[in-house]
DNA sequence: CTAATTACCTACTAAGTCAATAGGTAATTA
DNA sequence: TAATTACCTATTGACTTAGTAGGTAATTAG
């Protein structure tokens, strides 16, 4: 399930999408538009930086800007940076946590099935789609 | 995401399915068969029964069996019992909480979309599938 | 009738996650 | 040099999860 972070990085990223300026968006000004404590969103934006999918300076006229056109981000790959798991079950997916009943588990094919239903969605789901 | 619970239940499911009897099937034995402990399966048998989808009797030779065809099961009535949600965001779905930002939220509708694709999965899928 | 079996009931706990807060330091620019 | 902004670590309270514990009530085999 997609927790409140989740929902709040895909706010992030769109309201950085919409401001379509080259320069740096400052997180003081996403929290008054957005109603995200500025606290918050530094943990989430500082995963975005790591993973390449913003670049921050610091400073005066600082923030936050895209580093790529929004129509080339997708929606899973933003969401997997701040998701503890974007799975529909612990035992398939990116993450999967080993399970001992995995010989005799008949419904993994399932999981497998749907979890890939979900991840091609948000694979196909562009940023680009919600401005 | 789907919980150790909603394992539970589809394995104590395909279980009592799988043994093709008009008897009444043990928690007993399905705790031998599945490695699930019968006081964890209690919990979960309860809710079943509550919802019509099982039948308990008490006593020697007492257990539970299936009030319907297996084919006429399917995985969402069954994992929706027991799962505290199945929705893949809080705001959308069955038990949605109202969202204070539905007015301005954008993703609103990508949630939707995304949760009716994984009901209708689980709707399609019968329990008689994994027999 | 009695003893075994089984469902059925309530409460508890330890560990983990989540959302959010708090109080700083380092870098940059007007 | 003062303001601004990113960047860093730790902590909290509420909640959920998986599982345990210790019973009572109903039914049946012998």
């Amino acid at each position: 399930m997609i927790s409140m972070r989740g929902r709040y990085v895909l706010a992030l990223m769109i309201d950085i999408a919409e401001q379509n300026t080259d320069n740096y968006v400052a997180l003081k000004d996403i929290e008054k538009r957005q109603g995200i404590s500025k606290k918050y969103l530094e943990a989430i934006v500082k995963k975005l930086v790591d993973a390449g999918l913003l670049e921050g300076i610091s400073g005066k006229n600082g923030g936050y800007r895209l580093t790529k056109k929004p129509s080339k981000y997708n929606i899973y790959e933003i969401l997997k940076l701040t998701e503890t798991s974007l799975s529909i079950v612990s035992c398939v997916g990116e993450k999967a946590i080993a399970c001992d009943r995995k010989n005799t588990c008949k419904t993994c094919s399932m999981w497998k099935e749907l979890n890939d239903i979900i991840r091609k969605y948000l694979q196909k789901k562009k940023l680009s789609e919600f401005l």
